[in-house]
DNA sequence: AAAACAAGGTTGCATATACAACTCAATTGA
DNA sequence: TCAATTGAGTTGTATATGCAACCTTGTTTT
């Protein structure tokens, strides 16, 4: 079943050079690891990433956290509705410029799981080494300049 | 609505530590590059990097495209299945152990994307600098190795 | 003040992704 | 030979994500 026509970009380029794949690779491969350590808590790193940050600010407009994760505001509308409807989460002020805050519920649990999502950054880190780990940082700093 | 109890290490853990977040940000900053420059295409770098991996290798196992792209075997089954629908690509040989081609519909499709998945690379590339682009192969082969 | 606008949230739709459970075919062993 | 095992694909289910269209509210313009 070969091809009728050559096809030289097709032939001639290396998919691999592609900024894009090498980070989503890169991300599937930590994925493992994160998802390794934080499966006893039926917790994803989004969930986790949206308690740290919100239990951090402890009270929070819904527009700044979006703007933090660089998620689409449609994507953090449901992101927040799991945790919400967990009760991990609640909106105050009015419907159009909510302000989110963490429960005491969300902060006891996300407090229970950040030892294990430190194993994993640790996990991560061993990998990456010191050089490895800087190496990210510069890919991250340049990127979200 | 303040907390009732502290919660020391919610209050003092950094979430921008963690290496599954790093790679998260990067990768939604480099998709808004790549999305703008093959938005005029209507594919995505999901759709695009099975093309382009199997388009050069012309006939692979199903299977073999799965550890390349480092994609759960599910994963893989239902992202063809959107390209089989639109004759980008085939299944031949058992159900079982199917043998994955590009089609000449979908080389030539794939044939008018390069240049533009090239220009978005660049601008990528751009942004990084040689030393970001070193950085970023140190921390794949560091996570993939 | 009424109309226009802007900012931000929600909903409809589509894609992407993983895990668990199931299926099916080939290989292995008794 | 036939049963057990194993490897790989598929399907059910759930989460995550972005874009476009719409809604809501507050602000700006005329």
């Amino acid at each position: 079943m070969a091809l009728k026509k050559a096809y030289p970009l097709l032939e001639n380029t290396d998919p691999w050079i592609c900024t894009a794949s090498k980070l989503a690779l890169s991300i599937r491969s930590v994925n493992v690891i994160y998802r390794k350590h934080l499966k006893k808590h039926k917790v994803t790193m989004s969930q986790l990433s949206l308690l740290m940050v919100i239990g951090k600010m402890v009270s929070v407009p819904q527009s700044e956290v979006g703007k933090m994760l660089k998620l689409e505001k449609s994507t953090i509308t449901r992101d927040l509705k799991r945790l919400i409807d967990k009760g991990h989460i609640v909106k105050n002020g009015p419907a159009n410029r909510p302000i989110v805050e963490i429960t005491d519920k969300g902060a006891a649990y996300t407090e229970k799981i950040i030892p294990d999502w430190h194993a994993a950054t640790d996990e991560a880190l061993a990998i990456l080494g010191n050089d490895g780990e800087q190496a990210l940082n510069l890919v991250l700093n340049k990127l979200t300049k």
